[in-house]
RNA sequence: GGGCCCUUCGUCUAUCGGUUAGGACACCAGAUUUUCAAUCUGGGAAGACGGGUUCGACUCCCGUAGGGCCUACCA
């Protein structure tokens, strides 16, 4: 049965070589959204073949860096490296029937042939396709793909249409090294096959790879599942992302205070689009998402984008999360917490996150309430503080003594109430109040900073700054 | 070098032959104002280039230029 009449399977195959790309980040979520929108699977299959490169540490990433964006497959994951024996069959299968062969060229041999056919424009081929075994028939060899030399292999895909490459473009693939260890593109081929892939949805980087991997299966007899290439994520300045943007491993939005539930919109937003729609739900993307209208273009990375889609989230976020998010980034930052901090952390949270475009931000801008007293006060802050506005403070704090209501309605009222008697507008003593409560840190409006603080903790960081410095 | 992909405001995108080429982020100006921010109003800003096809092209075709991917016994 074609794959495009089979329930859905996607997969996401990441090769634990490294940190959690964010492009593939993004093609995870594609294939996540395809699945859930086709009401299908979606699929996890750790690539690791490449015994040298590969670690447990970097399985852990993929794993935590999947969870953390609340895109976890619908199984267990696969392991390519444990599958070998069933990729050997295959080979062993191809071999029968005169798909594969052996090839004895050593690695000389090799690099001349490669050289030839560069300067005659064509893929590279085996003296080995047609010649009989050598004598020792022990001594080590690859076994290749035995590919048509001329014709063309069309490959449908659901973002880019028909491409056409010519087969003699196409080289004989190495399918088992000559450790008897399969490769890449064999691999891919026999487990998107057996997992029952129907839409291998992934990294334009592999549209080459598309019609190798179709004349694979060709040879095998197997149904070919649906080709999805999605065009890749570039850094701002649209040169291959790289640690020179500012980041490119989903961990490391993840500590610099990004939401996940912000990075699915922001990423299913790059390469894809449903009209003018820019903020939706995940709900919402599942029900738009269709891989056939993904992009063909590369996308850039655009910080400020993802900076207004997280301050969004931020804005929508729960109070206690936030507060443990951002309790989280203080420790990352190796800051001891002091034990009300927690309190009065939520209390600031909800006064500061409209203007958060960060869990960083959130931290910076509840700094105000976190210091402890005696708070620094900064010269610009300081200088507001003359010796009229001092007199003036000290009517204020008597006013505020006799406050029993501490609450911002209350407060704001107190405030004004006090500026009247003094016949004065709020202009007169805001400035230089808010220079005591935080000393030039940024802050709330007055009202919010008081309750923030707490009516102690107000009061008592009035009196510090009026005090006579030591 | 060869094969393949791509090309609308600075950025992400809408448009699926006929629009004053729309939206979002960013930017600029103004309003508000107790710092920063937020908020509100307004503004500038695009079809890479050259040929076709067509009554009519951003949209279809060809070429050029530019960018990207692949060209491994990596994935």
């Amino acid at each position: 049965m074609p794959a495009s009449e089979r329930p859905v399977v996607t997969r996401i195959a990441p090769s634990p070589t490294g940190s959690m790309h964010i492009g593939t980040a993004r093609t995870a979520l594609f294939n996540w959204l395809y699945a859930r929108h086709s009401g299908g699977t979606f699929l996890l299959r750790i690539e690791d073949t490449d015994r040298e490169r590969s670690t447990e540490a970097n399985v852990q990433v993929i794993l935590d860096g999947l969870a953390w964006l609340g895109l976890e497959p619908d199984a267990p994951p696969v392991f390519q490296f444990a599958r070998a024996e069933r990729h050997r069959a295959v080979v062993a299968r191809l071999l029968e029937t005169g798909g594969a062969y052996r090839c004895w060229m050593t690695v000389e041999e090799l690099a001349a042939e490669r050289e030839i056919a560069r300067a005659e424009g064509r893929a590279i081929r085996s003296p080995w396709r047609d010649r009989d075994p050598p004598a020792g028939v022990n001594l080590p060899h690859v076994v290749r793909f035995k590919g048509p030399l001329d014709g063309e292999t069309l490959v449908h895909d659901l973002v880019k249409g028909t491409v056409r490459f010519g087969n003699r473009e196409l080289d004989d693939l190495v399918l088992l090294r000559s450790d008897g260890a399969p490769t890449y593109n064999l691999a891919v081929v026999v487990d998107d096959h057996d997992m029952g892939i129907t839409h291998v949805i992934r990294g334009d980087d592999h549209l080459n790879n598309a019609a190798r991997q179709t004349l694979i299966y060709q040879a095998l007899g197997w149904s070919l599942p649906e080709f999805a290439h999605l065009p890749l994520i570039h850094g701002p300045d649209g040169a291959k992302l790289s640690k020179r943007h500012g980041a490119q491993a989903v961990g490391e939005f993840a500590d610099m205070g990004y939401l996940p539930e912000a990075m699915r919109n922001y990423l299913a937003r790059l390469g894809w689009g449903h009209g003018d729609d820019e903020l939706f739900s995940d709900a919402q993307a599942i029900a738009w998402f269709d891989v056939r209208d993904v992009v063909k273009a590369p996308a850039r990375l655009d910080w400020n984008k993802i900076a207004h889609v997280n301050n969004h989230y931020v804005r929508a976020a729960d109070d206690a999360r936030l507060t443990s998010l951002t309790l989280e980034a203080m420790a990352r930052r190796g800051e001891t917490i002091a034990e009300d901090a927690r309190d009065r952390l939520m209390s600031a949270v909800p006064l500061v996150k409209e203007g958060a475009k960060t869990v960083l931000e959130l931290l910076d801008l509840s700094r105000f309430a976190l210091v402890h007293r005696p708070i620094a006060i900064d010269a610009k802050s300081e200088a507001l503080l003359t010796e009229e506005v001092r007199a003036r403070l000290g009517r204020l704090a008597k006013h505020l003594w006799s406050q029993e209501d501490w609450t911002p309605a209350a407060l704001t009222v107190a405030l004004r109430a006090f500026a009247e008697s003094e016949g004065v507008g709020l202009g007169k003593f805001g400035g230089p109040l808010r220079a005591t409560l935080s000393g030039g840190l940024p802050a709330p409006d007055l009202a919010s900073a008081l309750t923030a603080l707490g009516r102690d903790e107000s009061l008592g960081r009035i009196a510090d700054a009026l005090s006579p410095r030591k």
